[in-house]
DNA sequence: CAATATTAGTTACATTTGAAACTAATTTCA
DNA sequence: TGAAATTAGTTTCAAATGTAACTAATATTG
């Protein structure tokens, strides 16, 4: 007997789609920015120099997705790139004077949000709960190699 | 400083599609179902006759997305639909024998496959976790909404 | 050193998805 | 009652996404 509603998988789908849709409205209202892009100026932002696949290793999406992303970025003037010295293929990623402001802009909104979210646990719940996904992810990631493998 | 390995949203949605992509294999390479036509067979299968929008409802999901699921899973002969006696607009949807037989196969597994995902975690984390989960649940939804009334 | 394999990133195509407009049936309430 | 609003579900069109094929640069190895 499974009854969705209490099924671990499509709760946790659940659950990051909501989180997901409501820190959302906080940088494409106000920025226009998708998902990815907002990851790419997160990443770039944090670590400037980043190539697109670096990126892409790091934000766990498809470098596909990374590529569109960059591209539009670059369009609107919001991060710039330059030709790596020692190998031609890579290019570093840096945020130009807009993507750093809307940077300066959204990570404080972001961290609000996650504030007020985590809020409803306890530090010591907080702890827990970033533990226990920890082990969830690492044993899921076992899973699908598993299968892949197999 | 945002880092976004730490950060709850990103990494809630790192863990969801992963556990996603897991499970998915299960009834995808077998049947050729997506997520959304897999929610509605796991729903209509515990709630026989479930219209269409009860499903929507249930699943946490979009109608037009529903719509399309039951209009695939019609053409494939996996699911019946009968007007409702009373509300012509309604629709009560059932599974088909052969629906019943998918049904049949992927409960078990799916109920394995979280099972093995939440032995990462002993029966008292995996209450705590749940509990947790539902906290945030309804937090996120409550945020959700006051930025929508606001 | 040259043929081969690998890696970074892009492009093209087909599929999926979402928003909005739409039809048809039902409900509300002046 | 009957005009206006609501609800179930579908269709349409544009945008997002994934897969596979591609170019260009670098690394490997025989």
């Amino acid at each position: 007997m499974l009854e969705l509603e209490k099924f671990l998988p499509y709760r946790l789908s659940v659950l990051s789609n909501r989180v997901s849709q409501g820190i959302a409205q906080t940088y494409q209202q106000r920025f226009g920015l998708s998902v990815t892009e907002w990851r790419v100026i997160a990443l770039i932002g944090r670590f400037p120099g980043l190539s697109a696949s670096e990126v892409a290793q790091r934000a766990a999406m498809d470098k596909v997705a990374i590529s569109r992303a960059v591209r539009n970025l670059l369009d609107q003037g919001r991060i710039e790139r330059e030709a790596s010295a020692d190998d031609r293929r890579t290019r570093h990623l840096t945020l130009s004077a807009t993507g750093q402001a809307i940077y300066q802009e959204i990570v404080p909104a972001a961290l609000d949000y996650e504030q007020l979210l985590i809020s409803a646990l306890n530090p010591e719940e907080q702890r827990i709960f970033e533990q226990l996904m920890d082990r969830l992810q690492i044993k899921a990631g076992q899973m699908i190699d598993a299968e892949t493998a197999g």
